[in-house]
RNA sequence: GCACCAGUAGCUCAGCUGGAUAGAGCACCUGAUUUCUAAUCAGGCGGUCAGAGGUUCAAAUCCUCUCUGGUGUACCA
């Protein structure tokens, strides 16, 4: 139900605005003891030549009554509506029981949109770095498929460029020297190995530019090397993306549009917006202060740009999207900026529904962790600390309650995404064991638990209490508080997903928690104040249904965010 | 040098795109438990919104400058 818009009808026989117009300028007040929603009258203050406490005054003595609003009086310059919870609360309740997972689900438009997230690099473990770009992209797949969009979950692999020189180079020189079967890490180890001895003999460096070239060129030897640390890495990348609960619809990687790149070449040639320079060829950029965009290197080899530019090309042919999200670092900023320049030079209108999705460094004891200098910190290490402590915080508990492997599974991974998800992404973040390990407060296990608790209620009560409920018993502040953010449970999607910010919806998630622990903790005080006690069926009935309600948003607002959620824990 | 991003409580962060007395969580202090799940709830402590100007009825929010931190700046990706 959309309050707003209902208030702004109410209003429009009595403002002389728009109907839009109100509705954009309705607020919700900073105190719900003020009311659920104001408008303010400063803006009709010059139209009106009189004074806002006067216009508000007028406004809310001349407005009729409705029983939705069971009262409106201005406060200063506001016009204040109250909203009658056990009017909206039918509407709302009967909307998600017979809904469930769908509520607030948009019906599929056919659109789509790709998203091009996580898209590590090959030969490298996945480190907590690769944390944001994974589960930021996860999420935003989740909020457009919400939306009626038909996304198509991209992984991009960093399977090319000249760090495979550098691997085979180094995998040639000490590659005899590993012991057992080749893993991820012992590849690392050996790209460590180059890093090092790289800078200080130079001559490594040529080597492994050499043999790029040579993969490029189809070496029969370079390449089936590629395709074994590829297949490596790969193994290795699943078993974590298992663990998160994250799938991919397509694969994707440099290394496919290496090739293609000469159309791009060509294009940008014969369109003349291209040059030679120090034997490279580039696109100069619109903004002085940028370096051009390079093409193709002095030596004929490709570059990042371009094969990003090649990918893209393909990308639109294949999916014609109407979004393309890039879920990468903010370091690459001025990379996204030439790529959309260059597609835009070259007459391509979709460069403009791209756009670049970035996020703060992931820091740890005030560095970014480098998997060059061995310096990283794994995700899975990550995963495995945070779900050993919630085993470690259940046994302690002396809980009675039998909880399963899998919901500690679910806690101990939910409280590092959450912990992640929960700030804005621009944010630079700093990684803190204790802060990860730490389950209470504004936390993912915080969450889960608040729906865990309703289902209970829910499973301890035999009937059915949608059949039975009278909604015009839900009178009470703390329960109107939890129905409206019930009701703004399709704004906060909306709002998350226009922003690409899914912290927008863990904050309206939390906000939603905070009001059900309230209200149900009414019943730990007084024994008579449970849902449970209350001898009035239709009213219990109707508590019930509000309690169902929550655990419904609670469980698919989670789900959105890539957070599975226990039914007991 | 230039460009982009950030700066709000001791710490981690919100602040609905310009509105009411700047809010949460953590930490610290006090109180509530034979739990419809205490991974909870109630209360206390804690602020020069980096600084200075400006725009207007109104600025943490918009503009300008300064300071601090981070990132990027063509043949790595």
């Amino acid at each position: 139900m959309n309050l707003k818009l209902k208030y702004a009808e109410l209003l429009s026989n009595h403002v002389d605005l728009a109907l839009d117009e109100i509705k954009n300028l309705i607020e919700i007040p900073p105190d719900s003891k003020m009311g659920d929603l104001a408008f303010p009258c400063f803006s009709l203050a010059k139209k009106l030549k009189n004074s806002p406490v006067k216009i508000a005054e007028s406004i809310s003595g001349s407005l009729e009554k409705l029983p939705l609003f069971k009262e409106v009086k201005n406060i200063g310059p506001y016009v204040n509506a109250f909203v009658d919870p056990s009017f909206i609360a039918h509407g709302i309740l009967s909307e998600i029981a017979e809904n469930g997972s769908g509520y607030s689900s948009q019906p599929e438009n056919g659109k789509n949109v790709v998203v091009d997230f996580s898209s590590p690099n090959i030969a490298k473990p996945l480190a907590i770095h690769h944390l944001r770009s994974t589960m930021i992209g996860n999420s935003i797949s989740q909020l457009y498929s919400k939306m009626g969009y038909n996304v198509i979950k991209l992984n991009y692999l960093g399977d090319w460029g000249t760090q495979f020189g550098k691997l085979i180079v180094a995998y040639n020189k000490w590659g005899s020297e590993v012991e057992g079967e080749l893993t991820i890490s012992k590849i690392n180890e050996l790209y460590v190995k180059f890093s090092k001895e790289s800078s200080e003999d130079n001559d490594l460096n040529d080597q492994a530019r050499n043999w790029f070239k040579k993969l490029e060129e189809g070496n029969a030897e370079a390449i089936k090397l590629w395709k074994w640390f590829k297949e490596i890495s790969l193994i290795e990348f699943e078993k974590i993306y298992k663990k998160l609960g994250i799938t991919f619809d397509v694969y994707g990687g440099e290394s496919e549009h290496a090739a293609s790149f000469l159309t791009v070449v060509e294009k940008c040639e014969s369109l003349g917006i291209s040059s030679i320079s120090d034997g490279a060829l580039i696109v100069e950029s619109e903004d002085e202060n940028d370096p051009p965009c390079l093409i193709r290197k002095s030596d004929g080899a490709t570059t990042y740009e371009v094969r990003d530019i090649a990918a893209l090309l393909d990308r639109f042919d294949k999916y014609e999207f109407v979004k393309m999200f890039y879920v990468v670092g903010q370091e690459q900023a001025l990379h996204f900026k030439m790529l959309k320049m260059v597609v835009k030079k070259m007459g391509l209108a979709f460069s403009n529904d791209c756009e670049h999705i970035s996020f703060g460094f992931m820091k740890f004891q005030g560095k970014s962790g480098s998997t060059r200098e061995g310096t990283a910190i794994l995700m899975e290490d990550v995963l495995n600390t945070s779900v050993a402590e919630v085993r470690k915080r259940i046994s302690e508990s002396g809980s009675k309650r039998n909880i399963s492997e899998e919901a500690i599974q679910q806690i101990g991974i939910g409280a590092v995404v959450f912990g992640d998800l929960s700030k804005k992404r621009v944010k630079d973040s700093e990684f803190i064991w204790e802060e990860v390990t730490s389950f209470e407060g504004d936390t993912g296990p915080y969450l889960q638990y608040t729906q865990a608790r309703c289902l209970s209620i829910v499973r301890k009560s035999n009937h059915d209490f949608m059949e039975q409920a009278d909604f015009s018993g839900l009178t009470e502040d703390s329960e109107k508080l939890v129905l409206l953010k019930l009701n703004q449970f399709s704004e906060a999607i909306i709002n998350s997903a226009n922003n690409c910010e899914p912290s927008l919806l863990a904050n309206y998630l939390l906000e939603l928690a905070k009001f059900t622990n309230r209200f149900i903790h009414g019943g730990r005080e007084e024994h008579s104040k449970r849902i449970l006690q209350e001898s009035n069926l239709p009213l219990q009935s109707a508590r019930t249904a509000l309690v169902h309600g929550i655990a419904i948003v609670l469980k698919e607002g989670l789900r959105l965010l890539g957070i599975s959620s226990p039914e007991e824990m």
